[in-house]
DNA sequence: CCATTCGGCTAACAATGTTAGCCGAATGGG
DNA sequence: CCCATTCGGCTAACATTGTTAGCCGAATGG
């Protein structure tokens, strides 16, 4: 998901940058019928309420009224309906990520895990589809994960600290989603504590001066 | 994963122990027939090399020279068989962890991270059905999951950033193990940033006074 | 010695993704 | 205006999945 280089963007000279800005592109979503972004829509809210399993081509169909065979006039296949909802999961999240950097200047890390955290609750079953295994990157709209990642490297200043902690908010919101912390934890001290300890650590690294 | 209260162990009185003593027992593991321990371990090796979707019953009986329904004299279902390689798979990390805290006293945290990380790419497939989606609690092995989330607890010695620290643990561990990082950036420092950021808040953590 | 259990087998079923082929209705170019 | 083409539905079918039912030979033990 993250980006690569995070360059300076065009606000060079302004001082009150003082973090860099985005040099990534959201890239354009595909160009899609109407009948085929329906279906992927109904896909989504199937996948949302009765769980990946409960995803079945033969379901969808049901829902959209159709007959199973007739949603490959409008889907190559199974697996090119979960890259459609992945991409739209990533633009998600992508965007809020971006928007809560946007706003608030004073505190991006913890802006940053809040975000990320309630983009996830929101929608655990996609979360999930999102971060699943192996996904297919090559069949992804390229730069999109790129984009929706770059606001960690945004808000770390360092790419090794920025990976650390993307990975840091990935792990706790998959085990929140998952359950898997202990019955009747506080996982709002959780997440906290883990905020506090890069936000410790971003303070050790010096501030990208602006000329 | 974490186990419950760390409470101090046996040595109690002796002024060496800098963390608390381990408070949890291993469980016994289950007692198997020959034949259905055999069938597991090709479940596991089919696993591990052929990935989860070339683990199926028929070729899992093709392996073991039987016929697919012949596998339920052994085993109830397939998930029974997910369920048995998940304690295999808790078993053997919880051991490498407990190992490791045993060894290094200087640098627990340390210590931890590089076990944990080390025996998640020993065996992929294993590690990521350990942590897959939602796993059956209710049929696993009474205690097998906080015994091995244990040495978490141990080395963080607060409940939330031990959580925190298991977090970032498990979400750089997946990362890694399904490519999505940078290519050709230097995962040994994204690890490493994580461990000094959790290293830093440990030390602002005052130590359990042994009395 | 015989009943029972063990552990293999074949046959079958339902559900999954997916393909082939048919067909009516819209559509647009000559 | 007609006709060829495309669009988007349908039914039927296939292979593969987990799983169950029922048969049967060999070991086993009271």
């Amino acid at each position: 998901m993250p980006s690569g280089q995070v360059t300076h963007g065009p606000s060079d000279s302004d001082p009150k940058a003082a973090y860099p800005q985005p040099s990534t592109a959201r890239p354009a979503p595909r160009v899609r019928t109407a009948r085929a972004a329906e279906i992927i829509d109904a896909a989504r809210t199937l996948l949302e309420d009765r769980g990946p399993r409960g995803l079945t081509m033969r379901k969808l169909a049901d829902t959209v009224g159709i007959q199973a065979a007739s949603l490959y006039k409008h889907l190559p296949s199974r697996s090119a309906l979960e890259v459609a909802l992945v991409e739209h999961g990533l633009d998600e999240i992508g965007s809020a990520l971006h928007g809560a950097l946007a706003k608030s200047t004073v505190d991006p890390i913890g802006a940053l895990l809040d975000t990320y955290r309630s983009a996830g609750l929101a929608n655990p079953q996609l979360y999930r589809l999102v971060t699943a295994g192996s996904f297919p990157r090559g069949q992804m709209l390229e730069g999109l994960e790129a984009w929706a990642g770059e606001p960690f490297f945004l808000a770390a200043g360092d790419p090794h600290l920025a990976q650390a902690l993307w990975s840091f908010a990935h792990g706790t919101l998959l085990l929140e989603l998952d359950g898997r912390f202990l019955d009747g934890s506080d996982l709002d001290r959780t997440w906290q504590a883990g905020a506090e300890a890069f936000k410790a650590a971003r303070r050790a690294i010096p501030r990208p001066s602006v000329r």
